[in-house]
DNA sequence: GTCGAACATCTTAGCCGCTAAGACAATTCC
DNA sequence: GGAATTGTCTTAGCGGCTAAGATGTTCGAC
């Protein structure tokens, strides 16, 4: 079906690896930046990867985490300015919250110097190569949900 | 320096964000898998990414986690049977933390899908493009290592 | 060789976040 | 209108983490 050289593969794994762990050391390290727990900065990033506002109950599903422990999560990281409740007007028993406008800047400087390491990356690339690189990037994102995440 | 279109760079911000939260849920899923915690899994991928025997201290470390939680990440994993103390003959103050061989199995399921995911991903792709990509992945790696991990 | 300093790991106390179960409030269904 | 359902919060109990100190080992000066 697909035929390549048993070392080439095993090369992309380690990349893949190598990629894997970097992500994580970098999770952390944003985390730390901004003051909140890992647990915290995962939340705010999928509250703020999702399109409009999200529960506090779907904040649960997303994170795995119990609903106890997305309340003292929202706790948090509203003391810490990142994000607002707000009741839903048409069902007042749902927790709607929002990343708080101004503060984009706390997450600041780890996300701008990762932006620009992202542009020094994609610099040595040409036109037709950043299009084949694009392609990768949408293939590995359907590909990975499909079989490894939605399981 | 370099012109990109801004709708580009967006694009491929999404496609970095997406594929680094896909990655934290899998790494979330190995962990259950393994029965261990998150913790413990990032520690036991740090022990297999080394290339050698790894000290209790070279992994508190890498974690940033104290030597007390070490000594219990250790404690749990080698309980689980997925690594084994040994101490270090030159210097007995050390010890040496080791994956136990047959044991990768337990890893399994997981780790094999990734694999075949990985493999279906770059089936996508010719051998010129793979060029491409392989030189993407190690540029990627080099210089998020060099000004996001190391600072 | 001996002693003290430095080092590597382990132990312990105290803290904090997580889960599970149930309380409370709002909504929906009959 | 009343019962069942839904969404969030509260609480008790548990387990992992940090910080500090204990224990065992090595290194260096003499």
């Amino acid at each position: 079906m697909f035929d390549m050289e048993p070392e080439a593969l095993e090369r992309f794994t380690w990349y893949m690896r190598e990629i894997s762990a970097m992500t994580i050391m970098f999770h952390t390290k944003i985390a730390e930046q901004m003051g909140v727990s890992a647990t915290d900065e995962k939340c705010i990033d999928l509250i703020m990867r999702a399109d409009g506002p999200v529960t506090a109950g779907r904040i649960a599903e997303l994170s795995g985490l119990s609903t106890g422990a997305v309340t003292g999560v929202i706790d948090r990281l509203e003391r810490a300015g990142f994000v607002r409740r707000v009741r839903d007007p048409h069902d007042r028993r749902k927790v709607l919250v929002e990343v708080t406008v101004g503060d984009v800047e706390k997450f600041g400087q780890l996300f701008e110097v990762a932006r620009q390491s992202l542009i020094e990356v994609l610099s040595h690339f040409d036109e037709g190569e950043l299009q084949v690189i694009e392609r990768y990037l949408q293939v590995q994102i359907e590909t990975f949900r499909k079989r490894v995440i939605d399981t």
